[in-house]
DNA sequence: CATGAATGAGGTTTCATTCAT
DNA sequence: GATGAATGAAACCTCATTCAT
């Protein structure tokens, strides 16, 4: 989950490419701990082994900074949905798949919650001031409205499910879940974090959008 | 939605309960407004219309205030849940109020799920250290279970359905959607907020879940 | 050291000496471990068990009540004094006596140093307001000049020896030692308060000190 | 007396060496003045003509700071000491020349004294946290005991005299009078640090150890 | 490309003291 | 006589950012 990040566009120099993209790693694992309030500078330049004023060269400012960031996951889970191919696979096994896979990549992805959280605090704002928001929509919504097309086509599937409501209830189920895991397992005394919870709700939740999409 | 708490009042008033009160009610909006890092003790006492000062005399520290918060939050939910009745109407009913109450209750106390999200973000260390976690238990948990009881016994409902599993997922989708409304609403290019689009999620929620308990 | 401090002149009422003697004890212990500006109001009274307030309405100041528990300091170890009736034995044995109360007074007392070093610090402009520093000269110059007169003129001492310099050189030898005992013992990396090594110092003290006035 | 620190440059200096002895020289004077509570991060910084914030840059803390400007001072001490060479001189005017030396150091630099002063009251919490600790042992305790050793085979010296517990006195004999040299003062009712009062002093302490130390 | 030095503004917290009863 | 409530000033410390090399 804290692979490499992948190399930039035109290399103009090895050096230089390390340098934003050690930023980028660090940046991205401090806003994710601490929150954009939460963050330093100073840390992001430790957890890089750069030097502070190296981010300002390259970045401009921390609220730029979190932008990249935000971009960046948004970039890396676009293109791990590429590698789903709902479009070849028979619709329950496709609705499977989807859950399945939204599940695990958030599970391996825990930064994409608290950075996704931290945006929303702040009302969407740096994503609204970023040029690539068009790039950010999930290719996934299309594919799953032909998955229940098929789905329904073959008598299947119920009518009338909208696959962007459908989409946003499969990342609603996962997400909570996850988000708010500390202060469930501490309000409901139990650890929702064990293997075996964690087993009983993908199987809760497969259960449960599929026991609505089925006729 | 900020009703609990009444607005604080003229300055100078000698009122203990009232001051305590007071910055109860700013602390909320500002650490919900701004998150627990970013939230500044000068603005709450701004806020409250009372001394900087009065905030240490009476709960200590940020972290503390910030436990306060948290734990008058979960009192109001919980004092909420206490109206719904869920053991006084039939099954089906009992469902459909469950996801409108926690719709809506999210929806009027949008403090609610930021302040979550902080205490989330920080693991959950300030509820740990809370002497009244228990009290923070939804008794819902425990209604639902007999709802579904009820449903399975006049043959409406399927079997094997968890309650924590399914108020989970109430919650899940009722707050997934909220939360991360601005983000969602930038990336799908649509304003999830439209009246239109709030009553199609809430239709969605309903189906979704009755879709999957009902046999 | 810590015993109830005796009361005060005209009893007006009992609940309010006992409040201001409660008053006094409490400050004497916090000004002694953490100096004038180290010291707080807040704990004083609470060490007290007494209300901030009345501290305000019975000493005015920090400052004020800093000089009333200095005052009270010195007619502590003044009334001490009066106990050792150097008059009344031979002159070696006075000069033994007089080492010894000294040592044991500072030991028993070691509030005395650490007022009177935050007295130092603040180059005595407490003690200089007050009306009472006369009564803080100690009787014992006067005493020990006749000592050292007697036994002058036994022929046992020699003669030329100031007194005010010699008790000056008797505090001196004992204080010292207790006052820096933390830092020396840090130094020279030995425990100078174990009880070989304060059975050690007296009587090192003592050889200096009749080494010297002997003939 | 403050001369092995140099003052402060102009402001923008860019020179990490002279900004961190501005410092620690405006630091030192500072908590001698005022003593560690006393001591005001602002004055330090303004006394030195420089950034509040590059204090806690090289130093880290309030305390941190207290302690390098104590490892600097006795540092200072243990320098100066190298300068006696009392294992070049005949044992009387060693004895002689150290009393001097002590009581002309304590006169000269009476920072060192309110510094050892406030880590007293701190219990050497900051010196025991040193790594120099073992630095600022004197060598003059091991040069004392062959001065007396000398003496005592010239046949001049008593025997049993131990060099820890004379160098201890002679430095609580000069010690103490400078001190305690206000409170003393305003008790007497005489000015101890008047020219003539200082002189006696001197002499008073070379017969009084010397007395004691001569057979 | 890279960095150590430096800073102004502002953060949380503390303090002696006063107010109102 | 006694007290809880309240405060303005200032304390220590932190932060994102810029300077100078």
């Amino acid at each position: 989950m804290k692979a490499p990040l992948p190399a930039s566009a035109e290399p103009r120099s090895r050096d230089a490419d390390r340098s934003q993209l050690a930023i980028l790693a660090s940046a991205r694992d401090e806003f994710a701990q601490r929150g954009l309030a939460g963050a330093r500078m100073d840390s992001i330049a430790a957890r890089a082994g750069l030097n502070k004023r190296l981010i300002y060269y390259y970045f401009g400012s921390k609220d730029d900074l979190f932008l990249a960031v935000l971009e960046r996951t948004y970039a890396d889970i676009r293109e791990a949905e590429q590698m789903l191919h709902l479009d070849e696979i028979e619709p329950v096994e496709a609705i499977r798949r989807l859950i399945s896979f939204t599940w695990h990549y958030y599970l391996d992805h825990p930064e994409f919650i608290t950075l996704l959280n931290s945006e929303n605090l702040h009302r969407a704002t740096h994503l609204k001031r970023s040029d690539r928001i068009q790039e950010m929509n999930s290719p996934l919504v299309q594919l799953l409205d032909t998955v229940l097309e098929r789905g329904r086509r073959d008598n299947l599937f119920r009518a009338g499910v909208d696959p962007v409501q459908l989409y946003i209830s499969i990342a609603s189920l996962c997400y909570f879940y996850l988000s708010n895991n500390d202060t469930l397992s501490a309000v409901f005394g139990r650890d929702l974090r064990a293997p075996k919870a964690m087993a009983q709700r993908l199987s809760h939740m497969t259960d449960l959008v599929l026991g609505y999409v089925l006729r």
